[in-house]
DNA sequence: ACTGGCGGGACACCCCGTTCCT
DNA sequence: AGGAACGGGGTGTCCCGCCAGT
């Protein structure tokens, strides 16, 4: 019975519908018909908000690029304060909560996705990259900050901290790393570039 | 035509052909009938010699986890060696080969094969994890050779290696990174754990 | 290319198509796809409508049986007019035309058609015996109008006309025996039953 | 393991594999792999000495054909002693005994089977036109006895009773018609053309 | 002569992204 | 906006006929 009343923001219902199918079926669960009816919206709906579906799934990162970019505000925020394992171990937890996660492993699943991506993530893997670069950037003012010894380099140690948090936190299948084991990695990545470290 | 000559080895022949399409079209390529059309079989053959698909690309990745493994004793032979980084990136670069890129994007993308192989591999992702255990073990050895300092974790450090390595090599959809660029973040990331090493 | 046009009616459509190919390659030439390609349909169509490909055939036959008990009602409203022999002859050979006799061989060769067929049809051959249920109440109306003798058995008659018409009109593979062929077997079987007759 | 040893009439062990299946799963149940299985025999002796699969069919039919022949002579040789009825009877329970109504079976289901006997069955359904020209010929002898009207047509009677029975049998999905049900039929279609029969 | 793997075609069922009439 | 239809493809299964080995 077609109503022809306008959904709220069928965009982000759309959306909103593909991360729960990601969270809850993984990647290969996200197709057309599974976000429609998870969504609770017609087929069309989708093709009349986005021209593809590829079309759909890039949108599906890119939202999730612009919460890694405001984890990485939240991060720089904190530049100076705290400790700096505490901030980079609440800054992996947060891009790799389980949306996340699922976010990436959709990334790495689907190459459509990626060259699409290219555009704005010339390199790298799309929401990583974003992530590392964020990470990077708090790591340099935390440097200017003194905190962080001039030898080190910032972007080896945020590539670092990007593929070993992905790697712990993709281990857990179903659930989480405890928050211990994520620090314990963060500490032994960030070990030496700490000043005040005398080995 | 039938020819009534019974294969070579056609388990050998399939997971080649296997092999041959993830790295020419990716996980997604990887069909029943791609594979026996590529290994120049009948359809019939995959299905007498694994029961199911999936059973297919669990054997192509346990395969290559052999391969794996060969690759974590041939870096314990060398332990005492060359210099730990040259070995350790050397590692990387096979463990990382479009092959084992390749492989590790199929068991990212397939959680149904993760499922199968949680059998041998109980914890983290199946390749990934044993390549972590082989450079566990290597980097225990050097600690015992005295050449990785005392105060090292050689487990936070493989998994450091191997998720950051993952993530390099991932980047570059198409090709590889150079030598340089592992070597270098293989570098940052035992800088601190090696011995004689003045911060 | 997509159409998006709701088929008139796809059910019909599909059963005259499964019709059209019973006639022209008798029942191993029925695929769910031979049917999708005649209606011109995609394959999806025919599982829309049809739980099962089995479910479409015992639509088929069901059609007919519909078919046969038209038969049968006009047959009963004949009773008393013309000859027993002609309206008994006219109906075996509506009920045996091209298209019945091919229901009928297809009834046949499919047994779990006529297990799927046996809550309508609790016994028998399922088109066959609403035939003959139809014969048998014609010729007991006619009994009743006096034109067929007390002692005559409807039913036996009935499944006498019904079996040797079968015979009869199955023998002749391509097309059709002659009407005087069957009036001549009608003949034979009604001659004794007939009221007024006189041996 | 290749024996090289021919087998006891390979032959005859494959045709009693096909009524054996026959009987137990249907026409649908026949197809050269369950013969050989149901042989215990190798799938290449089947082609060794059947030619096709539809000449191992075609030589199941006309074996079952040389059994109603030697029904038909019994039948021929009972003419003038007990009673018509009881021969008929007797010989149509023979004729559909379970492994007779399967190979009718058979024949309808398969019409390149039907076409590959038209060399020796010109005209009507293989084995039961075989089996109304014995009852024919049974018929034609008992007039000449005296036992059946002069008026009778033996030809229509014989085919009225194998359509008949046929129908009779063929209802009964798994089991048989009660003998008194056959004799009953057998009854209603000769009661006008016995001799001594008075209306 | 028998054995058993293989070729290759087909089938039912299913799912996908997409189109477009109602 | 709703939802039927489209066309392509995929998997597992089966089937028949072939023929290199033993």
């Amino acid at each position: 019975v077609p109503t022809g009343i306008a959904l709220r923001d069928a965009r982000a219902q759309l959306l909103e519908a593909g991360q729960r199918i990601l969270l809850r079926d993984g990647p290969a669960g996200l197709t057309s018909r599974s976000v429609t009816d998870e969504a609770e919206v017609a087929k069309g709906v989708l093709h009349r908000h986005f021209a593809t579906f590829d079309g759909f799934l890039v949108a599906l990162v890119q939202d999730w690029i612009g919460h890694v970019n405001i984890i990485s505000t939240d991060l720089l925020a904190r530049a100076g304060d705290a400790t700096i394992v505490t901030n980079l171990t609440n800054a992996l937890t947060e891009l790799f909560e389980p949306l996340g996660l699922a976010i990436v492993r959709l990334v790495l699943s689907r190459s459509e996705v990626i060259r699409e991506l290219r555009s704005t993530t010339p390199r790298g893997i799309p929401v990583l990259t974003e992530g590392a670069k964020g990470i990077t950037n708090y790591l340099a003012t935390e440097q200017q900050l003194g905190r962080i010894v001039r030898s080190a380099a910032p972007q080896s140690l945020a590539l670092s901290l990007l593929g070993t948090g992905h790697l712990l936190f993709a281990g857990e299948l179903g659930g989480l790393p405890d928050e211990s084991a994520v620090r314990e990695i963060v500490e032994s990545i960030v070990v030496g570039a700490e000043a005040g470290f005398v080995s």
